[in-house]
DNA sequence: GGAGCATATACTCGTCAAGGTATATACAGG
DNA sequence: CCTGTATATACCTTGACGAGTATATGCTCC
């Protein structure tokens, strides 16, 4: 379990550091949340903590676990010259978005601006 | 073998891609700089071009490889939020990508420029 | 059309990580 | 202290993926 990679190529694991965005959650909230066993989640909270991906902070018997930065930026920075990359194809870009966004909303009308 | 995720945990693929930003790169030449067995390159072109990362064109007896953008750029979109999480602990970032930054260069002495 | 090169595929094997179940640790409150 | 709650860990099993080796496909040129 070196890399960041591995790390997040685990879906659960990607849940779990999306509902830590919006705020720090204790295991059981996640628990609920994702609707998954307790060990699954302190197993797979563990791997996070260890790679450096969340913390914790202890509260009575509960412990908060929240996000820390670093490691998604490494990713962030892997993916800079990528980024470089595609810049050249910005139309490609455009098309690709266009298609994603319109397969996930379910109402709205409205074009996005370019 | 189905997320964007999974697909890039895999460190010669990761290399692979690496070397396609640059230019495209026959099956060979990649082999050659990689220093990889040829059946690993071609089962690894394999999983990225089924993926939609790479697309490859004939020519004669060899395949040329290129970059595909979309799923890198699926992948910079579910970094989206984190990179809104983190922009509030931008000294922290400050702090790692200097410190990544340290650790891999060898002789320079200039330091990051805010 | 046969030789040689470039690339793809088939098959086997070992490894490793995720899930499930059970159990341990730890804290709180009566 | 004892019960209940919250979280962590141990152990086992299973499945999947990557490496290696061998072989197939396909193209070129003579």
């Amino acid at each position: 379990m070196e890399s960041v990679f591995e790390i997040i190529a685990e879906p659960n694991r990607r849940a779990i550091l999306s509902l830590l965005v919006s705020s720090q959650q204790s295991v059981g909230e996640i628990e609920r949340q994702l609707r998954m066993p307790q060990p699954t989640v302190s197993k797979h909270l563990r791997v996070l903590r260890e790679a450096g991906f969340v913390e914790s902070t202890v509260d009575a018997q509960r412990r908060l676990y929240r996000l820390k930065p670093e490691p998604l930026q490494e990713l962030d920075v892997w993916l800079a010259p990528f980024r470089r990359f595609w810049s050249a194809h910005l139309d490609a870009l455009e098309r690709h978005l266009d298609r994603m966004d319109r397969s996930t909303r379910t109402k709205r009308k409205t074009r996005r601006s370019r």
